[in-house]
RNA sequence: UGGGGAGUCGUCCAACGGCAGGACGACAGACUCUGGAUCUGUUUAUAGGGGUUCGAAUCCUCUCUCCCCAGCCA
C-alpha cells in the first residue's frame, strides 16, 4: 500500500514545457509576424525577445501572459528571451520586488540562462547616447519647471509651444548636461529633452523628457548617478544594445512607437521592431500594480501573496500550478482589442491539470457526527481507497473506519427536496469505499439543530458494493472521528463581486466592489490521517469538495492549514442556486 | 474638436476574397462507488449604411461605438 503522494513535483517536471498537457498552440498575429520574419531571414534567422519588468511590484497573471509570449515564442522558434529589469526610476523600485519577480518567472517554468540584465547596467552607454544627440542638435537642456513644461506642452487638441531654452547651443547643452550629471543642480530644476516637434498630434513627440535629476539612491547603482533616463529613451536603446529582434509590449505603448523609432533612427543604431498586444483583463479581479499595491497597503488582503490575489505569488500559494497558468495564457490568445477574460477559463485550466495529477483524499469541512449503532464499539478496520482514479499508477491507501464518523453537514437533510440524493431519515447511501449506511435517527441539540445521526450499516456491502445488487443514489465522503486529524481550511471566492471592478460608477472606487465573502476560514475540519505528512505546497483533491493546497505560510505539522484552490464542478450547488432564484 | 488603436457566438480567440470554426460558459442526455471525471448533442456571432466582386468578416467608402495619450511613471 502506498500513501498518497502529493502533487508537489509540478515545479520541477514542468520546466521548459511551454504549455500544459493538451495545449495546442493557437495562431496569433505576433506568432505570424515572427514566423514570416524567420522565413524571410529578416534578422539573419535570429529571434531575440525580452521580458522587461519594472521592479516596483509583484508579478501578476497579466505579466504571465507577457512572459509566456516572450519566452514561449523564443523557444518555439529556436530564439532566446532576455530577462531585463527596467529599473530607471530609483524612487519606486526595490530589491524585494527584484527577488520576487525572479522567483515568479522561474516558478512559471522559464529559463533565461545567464541573460539577466538591468537597464541600469546601461546607464553609462545611455549617457553617451544622450551626449551624441546633444551634439547633433537633437537634444537640449531645458530649465522650465515641471509645471511650465506641462503648460508648454499644449493639450490634446492644441499644439504646444517651444521652450525658450530650445535653441541653446550644443556646447552649452553639453556643459549643462555634464553639470546635471555632476549633481550641481537641484531635483526638478532642469531636464534633458529631445528636440522633435512641439506641434505633433502625438504628444509623446512634443520634446519629450529624456533625463531628469533625482538624487535618490538606486537599488543597484547606489549614488553613482543623480540623473536617470526616462522610459522612452532607455527602453528602445536597451533593446538595441541587447540586439532584440521583436520588442513585444502592450497597446498603451503604441503611441510611443514613433518615439521609440526616432531615438534609434537619430542615433543610427540597431533597430528592433516594437509590436503591441492587448493586455489581459480577468473578471472579478484587478490587474494593475497600482491597484494591487493599494489592496496590500490598505490591508484589504494579507499581502502580495494572499491566495486571493491574482499575483503569481498569491496563485502559487493558492495552489495553482505553473502548467495550468501557462496553458491558460495559451488559450486566451493574443489580440489587439481590449477584452475581459472570464475567470471560469482559468479555473477550468487548473481543474484540468489537477484532475489528472492530484491525489484524492477525504476531508470533512463542516463535520456532522454519525454513530453506526450496529458497528462494534471497539472495532476498527482499514479500508482500501484508490489514490487517483485518473492515474492507475498512483496506487491505493488504507483509510481507517470505526463506529463514530464525521460526514459533511451538507450531505444530510432532514426534509430533503426531490433533487437531493444524499442522506435523509430512512434513506440509504454509500460511504465512499466503505459501507452502505441507513439513517435511523436524528439527535438535535437544545437549539433544534441536528447534532448527530444514528445509522446502521450493512456488513455485506464492505468495499461499497451490495451483493444483492441494490443501488444507492449517493456516495458520501467521510472520516473516522477518532482517527481523523483536525485542520483549518480556507475557502476562497472571487476578490470582487463585480465582473469588471475597473468599471467604476460615479463617486465609487474599485474597492467598493470587494467581495466581503472572499475568504471563509473553517477552523475545525476533520481530515483523514494520511494527510498528517502533508508538506507546504502539497496539492490534493478532497473528494467531492475541490482541490486544496497545504498553505506555505501558516501550515504547521500539528495544525495543517489548507487553501481551497478551486471547487469541483458542482451540479447540486447549481440546482440549489437555480432554485433560489 | 488633435493623435493612435479596436469592433466576429454570453466570454476569449480563429478564419486574411471561396461552407464563419475552436475553446470556455450555458442547456440537454449517456455513463459513473466523487452530483467529479469522461462521452454525446443543442444553443448563439461578423457594429450599421453604401459600394467593388460570380462571391466580402476579409477590399473601398461613410457613419456609429469603445479604448489609450496632455508624468520630470513604466
Amino acid at each position: 500500500m502506498e500513501t498518497p503522494k502529493p502533487d508537489n513535483t509540478a515545479e520541477e517536471k514542468d520546466i521548459d514545457k511551454r504549455t500544459g498537457a493538451g495545449a495546442v498552440p493557437v495562431p496569433n498575429f505576433i506568432r505570424s509576424i515572427i514566423a514570416e520574419d524567420m522565413k524571410s531571414g529578416k534578422h539573419d534567422g535570429r529571434l531575440m525577445t525580452r521580458f522587461p519588468p519594472e521592479p516596483n511590484g509583484y508579478l501578476h497573471i497579466g505579466h504571465a501572459k507577457s512572459i509566456c509570449l516572450n519566452f514561449g515564442l523564443a523557444s518555439e522558434f529556436g530564439g532566446l528571451c532576455n530577462f531585463r529589469f527596467d529599473d530607471t526610476n530609483p524612487s519606486k523600485e526595490e530589491v524585494e520586488y527584484v527577488e520576487s519577480i525572479l522567483e515568479d518567472v522561474h516558478w512559471l517554468g522559464f529559463d533565461w540562462g545567464d541573460r539577466l540584465y538591468y537597464a541600469s547596467d546601461y546607464f553609462g552607454r545611455l549617457y553617451d547616447y544622450a551626449v551624441q544627440l546633444i551634439k547633433i542638435g537633437k537634444a537640449y537642456v531645458c530649465d522650465l519647471s515641471a509645471d511650465e513644461i506641462r503648460e508648454y506642452r499644449g493639450t490634446l487638441t492644441e499644439p504646444g509651444r517651444e521652450s525658450p531654452y530650445r535653441s541653446r547651443s550644443a556646447k552649452e547643452n553639453l556643459e549643462l548636461f555634464e553639470r546635471m550629471r555632476a549633481g550641481e543642480f537641484e531635483d526638478g530644476s532642469r531636464v534633458l529633452r529631445a528636440k522633435i516637434d512641439m506641434a505633433s498630434g502625438n504628444i509623446n513627440m512634443r520634446d519629450p523628457v529624456m533625463y531628469r535629476i533625482k538624487k535618490d539612491t538606486h537599488h543597484r547603482t547606489g549614488d553613482t548617478w543623480c540623473i536617470y533616463p526616462m522610459y522612452d529613451f532607455a527602453h528602445g536603446l536597451s533593446d538595441s544594445i541587447e540586439r532584440i529582434t521583436h520588442s513585444i509590449c502592450t497597446m498603451e505603448y503604441e503611441d510611443h512607437r514613433p518615439l521609440y523609432n526616432w531615438f534609434l533612427d537619430e542615433l543610427k543604431v540597431y533597430h528592433p521592431q516594437q509590436i503591441e498586444f492587448a493586455r489581459l483583463n480577468l473578471s472579478r479581479t484587478v490587474l494593475s500594480k497600482r491597484k494591487l499595491l493599494k489592496l496590500v497597503n490598505e490591508r484589504h488582503v494579507a499581502g502580495w501573496d494572499d491566495p486571493r490575489m491574482p499575483t503569481l505569488a498569491g496563485m502559487r500559494r493558492r495552489g495553482y500550478t505553473p502548467a495550468a497558468i501557462r496553458n491558460f495564457c495559451e488559450r486566451i490568445g493574443v489580440g489587439k482589442k481590449e477584452s475581459l477574460v472570464d475567470m471560469a477559463l482559468l479555473e477550468y485550466c487548473v481543474r484540468e491539470e489537477l484532475n489528472k495529477s492530484a491525489p484524492r483524499v477525504m476531508g470533512v469541512l463542516r463535520p456532522l457526527k454519525v454513530v453506526i449503532d450496529n458497528y462494534p464499539e471497539d472495532k476498527e478496520e482499514y479500508i482500501e481507497a484508490i489514490n487517483n482514479p485518473e492515474d492507475p499508477g498512483a496506487g491505493a491507501r488504507k483509510v481507517p473506519f470505526s463506529r463514530v464518523l464525521y460526514i459533511e453537514r451538507d450531505d444530510f437533510m432532514e426534509d430533503p427536496p426531490k433533487q437531493f440524493f444524499r442522506l435523509a431519515p430512512g434513506r440509504e447511501v454509500r460511504l465512499r469505499y466503505a459501507y452502505f449506511i441507513k439513517c435511523e435517527g436524528v439527535v438535535k441539540d437544545e437549539k433544534g439543530e441536528v447534532a448527530e445521526l444514528h445509522c446502521t450499516y450493512d456488513p455485506a456491502t464492505r468495499g461499497g458494493d451490495a451483493p444483492d445488487g441494490r443501488k444507492v443514489k449517493a456516495t458520501l465522503h467521510w472520516v473516522s472521528a477518532p482517527h481523523s486529524i483536525e485542520a483549518e481550511v480556507r475557502l476562497y471566492d472571487s476578490l470582487f463581486v463585480k465582473e469588471d471592478p475597473d468599471d467604476t460608477e460615479e463617486g465609487k472606487d474599485f474597492t467598493d466592489y470587494l467581495n466581503p465573502k472572499s475568504l471563509e476560514a473553517l477552523m475545525s475540519c476533520h481530515i483523514e490521517p494520511s494527510l498528517k505528512h502533508a508538506k507546504p505546497g502539497d496539492r490534493y483533491q478532497f473528494e467531492r469538495m475541490g482541490y486544496f493546497c497545504a498553505d506555505s505560510a501558516d501550515s504547521s505539522p500539528g495544525r495543517p492549514v489548507f487553501n481551497r484552490t478551486v471547487t469541483l464542478k458542482d451540479e447540486w450547488a447549481k440546482l440549489q442556486k437555480a432554485g433560489k432564484k
